[in-house]
DNA sequence: GTACATGCAAACCTTTTGCACAGGG
DNA sequence: CCCTGTGCAAAAGGTTTGCATGTAC
């Protein structure tokens, strides 16, 4: 949980200030919910009204460099950011659904055996995965197109 | 791979315009390519110069509302367009090189089981998928960090 | 005092939209 | 004729950048 805070003061050249503190913590409060930036922005003014976007693009920046977050892209035009637990490098895997939207995450690993397969097939180095499944979720379940 | 052109002919209100059938045409040509909007547009000038940047954006929301066309995102801020085999209606998966940018093409259904396993344990109705790996391919071998 | 950070505004890039015009059914 | 499609230009997002100011070390 501190990790993320002491991987940035740590960081070399890198420096803990209050606006990354705050954006760190929206992250950690809100680490189901997949927020954009303009999203984290909003939440962060809260607490410090004076912040500016610009800002947290630029700590989100920093963060994905550090491996602290990793970058979304659900195809809704904006980028959307998780953090990234450090025990627990890569797989993230997300439902989501095309009713109401709504993301949800699927914690296991279920591609342990697929980087291998691809791997050697490909001759293709596997460092991390992406795995996005598109459907409809218990709340709106039976499409009516398919 | 007629079957493009047949079904926009036929499918209702819409027509097959020039414009649209050298889309298709550049489309069926670099059918391996991930090309951007831009890139489409570039390469359809060639042989249509007057065409408009906004017609080709219109033309890949129309293919892709026929699901002749999937829309991709590789997270460099600009969305990327394959053709979509009709007998293969979804399973595309991707190998990104994180060094040199390449991106190769999975053809096989990897994820059969995976859905069902999904499914089940969360209530959900997959009708897509989408998986990328990222990693180094074959030229590029053997990342420097990690 | 030097190097990193911030806020603001402007710039940028991709994508969408409005509108007048063209053309097929 | 009416409805769909097109080109152009403008608008609309989201994200990045330049610059002057601020602040750690």
């Amino acid at each position: 949980m501190q990790q993320f805070y002491e991987r940035l003061a740590t960081s070399g050249q890198h420096r803990l200030t209050p606006q990354r503190a705050d954006i760190l913590q929206v992250l950690l409060q809100h680490s189901e919910e997949h927020l954009s930036a303009e999203e984290i922005h909003a939440l962060v003014s809260e607490t410090n009204p004076g912040i500016g976007l610009a800002t947290v693009y630029r700590t989100l920046d920093l963060l994905e460099q550090l491996n602290l977050v990793l970058k979304v892209n659900f195809g809704d035009g904006k980028s959307r950011y998780d953090l990234r637990e450090d025990d627990e490098p890569h797989h993230h895997h997300h439902l989501i659904c095309l009713s109401c939207g709504r993301i949800a995450e699927v914690r296991q690993d279920l591609l342990h055996n697929l980087e291998e397969t691809v791997g050697r097939e490909h001759g293709f180095t596997v460092v991390d995965h992406r795995l996005q499944f598109f459907g409809y979720c218990a709340d709106c379940s039976s499409p009516t197109e398919n």
